[in-house]
DNA sequence: GAGGTTTTCGCCTTTTGGTCGAAAACGTGG
DNA sequence: CCACGTTTTCGACCAAAAGGCGAAAACCTC
């Protein structure tokens, strides 16, 4: 049958079938979560995979992580998408081959969008067991949200629209992983200008406590903190 | 006739061509050079392409690129390798469809490998013209290439095994675009551990001056300067 | 108003990066 | 063999950035 020729002509030439995946982490508690549904089908009945599905034929990845993300969850909860990288290994699940674009979604901390009923939100300290690659993929996908913690504004995607010092140090200790100070977070997101005061502040818990003063960033779009190591340009930089 | 079913079913299916490519690069002179060879063949004849081709059935993204670029350098000379980024808009070039998987590649500015007749180094800063999106994603190579310099110790794919620092603060200096300190980058690179002195010096040149010291990279795989920036954790850190 | 709680802010220390100039270690040419 | 130019090295100093601590401020309840 054609059919037949169809599948060997298909591999000969190279054709592959190419899907968008991706990790959205939001931060639940003390710990980051992320997004998992629970497969009905083979292969991997049972287990638990990142949301994503084929690129069409006219959109770029990025689209069309965007548009399968919307089966999941809302789009307009998910405050960034950025690309993470190419899996690609012949045997990362059964025949036929596939390769996938893993991308980084963001959800802010005071969103609880609807999500289907095959859906739900995993701590990524204890994940259930995981379809294909997925579980590593995930890790991928939270090693970038630590490392961009530290040297761009990308806090803005994890945050409500306005907050205090004290949810800030907790949403940033929660990610990393270990202990953040108030003091610091407030003097370097200050000093790099991505932290402004709404002049607001918040009504204190039950127990009382000095009211905290509300804070947004001056951003929502992702900014590297220009010279964010060593190695500077000396002063008036000219690029090449 | 098949074929014709053939193709449309291939594109209801959504297979697709995957290409790899690698923007390599290497520090001559004052400025850093990539190396891209002539089309001789429509589309986009006689301008100036990535080394690459297609993704083999048997083989990840990162092994397609090894195997490609060993057609056009010796790969032994490719001290790095990372990956960049995924092209995918669908008007990147004229139809069928493609999508590519860029990659980085360093070469260090001792190496001079044979290429082909059809294959040169050009520098980045008068770049010939190039076909489809080759252009931007030299561009793209070039900002990871300066990126990484500050805080990992990806120096050693750009300097020859053992070295004198003010060859190395010329090779940083090319590659970043703007003055860099002998000194600075001394003290920043000991500090960190991925620079270590070999105790032999090298013979001064003709016009005499004191003989420089010889040192080489500690390491010659890549590794991110741990805490490399702001947040770091406290002392002893507890990953999660 | 006393006592508990939470946030804020000033002050200090440590680490890191940037700059400069003197000294060291070589050549060469009188 | 000594003065001079050259290049590298190294110490000293400075500024910026980040981490830590504790007192003070601003609220609560009893």
């Amino acid at each position: 049958m054609c059919t037949e020729r169809y599948r060997g002509g298909v591999e000969a030439e190279g054709l592959i079938a190419h899907d968008v995946l991706a990790v959205v982490l939001r931060i639940t508690g003390t710990v980051p979560s992320v997004l998992l549904w629970r497969r009905a089908r083979e292969p991997h009945e049972g287990r638990w995979a990142l949301p994503g599905g084929r690129l069409g034929a006219t959109e770029d990845v990025e689209a069309s992580v965007r548009r399968h993300l919307a089966e999941k969850v809302d789009l307009a909860e998910v405050a960034h998408v950025e690309q993470l990288s190419v899996f690609s290994d012949p045997h990362r699940g059964p025949a036929p081959r596939r390769v996938a674009t893993a991308f980084l979604g963001l959800v802010p901390s005071d969103a609880d969008p609807a999500i289907p009923d095959d859906t739900a939100w995993h701590r990524v300290d204890a994940l259930p067991p995981t379809a294909f690659d997925h579980g590593e993929i995930t890790r991928v996908g939270l090693d970038r949200l630590r490392a961009k913690l530290s040297y761009t504004n990308i806090g803005f995607a994890l945050a409500p629209d306005v907050f205090s010092i004290s949810e800030l140090r907790r949403l940033y200790a929660a990610a990393l992983g270990h202990h953040v100070s108030a003091t610091n977070l407030q003097r370097v997101l200050t000093r790099r200008g991505v932290l402004v005061p709404t002049g607001t502040t918040a009504a204190p818990g039950p127990a009382g406590g000095r009211p905290a003063a509300l804070f947004r960033f001056s951003e929502h779009t992702l900014r590297v903190t220009d010279p964010f190591a060593a190695l500077r340009p000396p002063s008036g930089a000219g690029a090449v």
